[in-house]
Parts: C-alpha cells; sequence; structure tokens
DNA sequence: AACTTATAGTTTCAGTTGAAACCATTTGCA
DNA sequence: TGCAAATGGTTTCAACTGAAACTATAAGTT
C-alpha cells in the first residue's frame, strides 16, 4: 500500500488552460491602458468605454451602450451619472419614447476622447507588435470564430 | 462650410479592438464556467483558483498561491479564510518560518476539486470545438507569444 | 545582542459591484 | 378606453474589491 492516495486526481494544469489564460492577458492588456489614463483623466474603465462607443455612435440609449460594451446596465447608468456630471457627456430625453435617453460626447467629453484614443490604440500596437503578419491574421481569424454565437 | 465638425475624430472601433476582444472573450467563457460551480458547491471565482492551483502544487504558502493566480495577496488571504472555515483547504504553519502557511486540499475539498475540474474542461473543450486543429496550434503559439515577458 | 529592514499574512476603510426592487413610460390587448 | 405586461433607467442593499495600515516573524547589519 502507498501512502499516496489511491484516486487519482487530474488537477487543471492553469498554465494551459485557455479561459485561465485568456483572464491572465486580457487583465494584463486592460489594466496596462487603464493605468494610462485612470489617474490622469480621472476616468474609470467602465466610462473609458462607454466615452469610446459614445465616439463611435452618436445619440445612443443607456440600454444600447450596455449592449455594445457588455456591461450591465447598472454599471453603465453610474457610468453616465458621473459622465453627465463631469460635463463629459450630454444627456437628452428621445424625442418619441421619455425612457430612452439620447447620448453623445460633449466638447469636454471629445477632448479627452482624442487624447485616450491614440494611447489605448499604441497599446494595441505594442501588443501586437509580438506578432508577426501571418500570425496576427490568424489572430483576428481565431477570435472571429471563438466569439461567434 | 458644413455643419459636420471640422477636426476629424479618429474613434476606436472597438469591434477590432484587440484588448477590448479579449476582455469581453475572457469574461464570457470565465463566467459561463463560474455560473456552473457557482450556486452549485456555494464557490466563488477566486475560492476555485485558489482549489485549483492547491490541486495541482500541494503545499504552496498563500503568497505563492497569490503569485500563481496572478490574484493579489489580499484576495487570497480573503479566499483562503472562506476555504478554511468550510473544511476545504488544510492550513499549517510552516516547519522553520512561522510566518508562512502551508496549503492543502483537504479530502472534502479534493472531492469538491474532482468535481469542478472536470466541468471546467468540458468548457473548455466546448471552446475549442470551434476550432480545427491548425486554429488550436496556431491560438497555443499566438498566446505563448503575447504573453511572452 | 540590539536594531533596522524585509516578508507573510490579516484587517480596515472607502469605493465598486451586481442582483433585485423600484419608478416612469410605453406597448399590447381585451 | 383601461389594464396588464414590457421596457428604460435609477436606487438600494449586501457582497466584494484593492490600497494602505497593521501584526508577527525572520533576516541582515553593526
Amino acid at each position: 500500500m502507498s501512502a499516496r492516495p489511491t484516486v487519482a486526481h487530474a488537477p487543471l494544469e492553469l498554465e494551459h488552460f485557455l479561459p485561465y489564460r485568456l483572464s491572465i492577458l486580457s487583465n494584463t492588456v486592460s489594466q496596462a491602458i487603464a493605468a494610462d489614463y485612470q489617474q490622469r483623466y480621472e476616468l474609470s474603465m467602465t466610462e473609458w468605454r462607454v466615452m469610446a462607443v459614445l465616439g463611435r455612435f452618436e445619440g445612443l440609449s443607456a440600454r444600447e451602450v450596455a449592449e455594445r460594451t457588455a456591461m450591465d446596465k447598472v454599471a453603465v447608468s453610474r457610468a453616465l451619472a458621473r459622465l453627465v456630471d463631469a460635463g463629459r457627456v450630454d444627456r437628452a430625453t428621445h424625442d418619441g419614447d421619455k425612457r430612452r435617453s439620447v447620448l453623445q460626447l460633449s466638447a469636454a467629453g471629445w477632448a479627452i476622447h482624442d487624447e485616450v484614443a491614440p494611447l489605448a490604440r499604441e497599446h494595441e500596437r505594442e501588443l501586437l507588435e509580438k506578432l508577426n503578419d501571418e500570425e496576427k491574421a490568424w489572430l483576428a481569424r481565431i477570435l472571429d470564430k471563438l466569439m461567434a454565437p
């Protein structure tokens, strides 16, 4: 009889476990970017994400922002409250539906957007620099497939 | 004169922005797995991560667990408190260094581990099912490069 | 040995989070 | 029309989070 357990456990090898690796990579990258604007602009990651979609699509409602950012509506509601309060986002009410808001970046919001966006792009560039063209192409294709419904 | 702004903004196209896509994918996957054990075993994601590394490496200290999980030491300390309290992890004190703990899964901890691990693996399998062998190989290689120091 | 510095781990505090409850408005339908 | 169900958005509450302060032990220095 051995002192080791009779039952063979099969522990996860986290270093090869895809969900785990994705999580580490994603957190590392997101936090590196966030660290760059967090204090500089007094801007949280959720706020920046909201600003980014509003930079791309004007006049969205809060729910649409939530959809596009894949954040939950409470988080969006709070981020918007802070952004509107800080004068970075203008909020109006939808003409035909008084429940819906109509959102867009203010001039101040655009100013910040136009500083943070290149900064984010630069981080992406640095990350992709580690790959050659062939790898970049595969990555894009693979992510498409993994994220497909 | 046009009604559109004179300044050309360059909004991020989030749907093609790598850090954003990674974040969405990672959250989707992690939450799908977590949803599977969260209520069933009264186990948070941080607790499961701690259990997973202890399943793989017996006798680690709390700090070593933090290193391996890429979680911060406060989170690990709290997860361990709950796990020890629930009788899922046994905590002893290191022989030569009374500051360090020596951690391992208890029998009850192993029992849970051995149910959750296959479940996590199954999720990974479902995810990878979307890729063919060539794509899987590229993905592994690409992640290695992206995560290299 | 006495003293400073470093390390392991926990606690505190203030801020953030998500689920559920909530309010207001709109839509569907008898 | 009137009423139930659905929808957009906010608030509440309890849990969770990380930074900084803290305790205890160990290691290095004189």
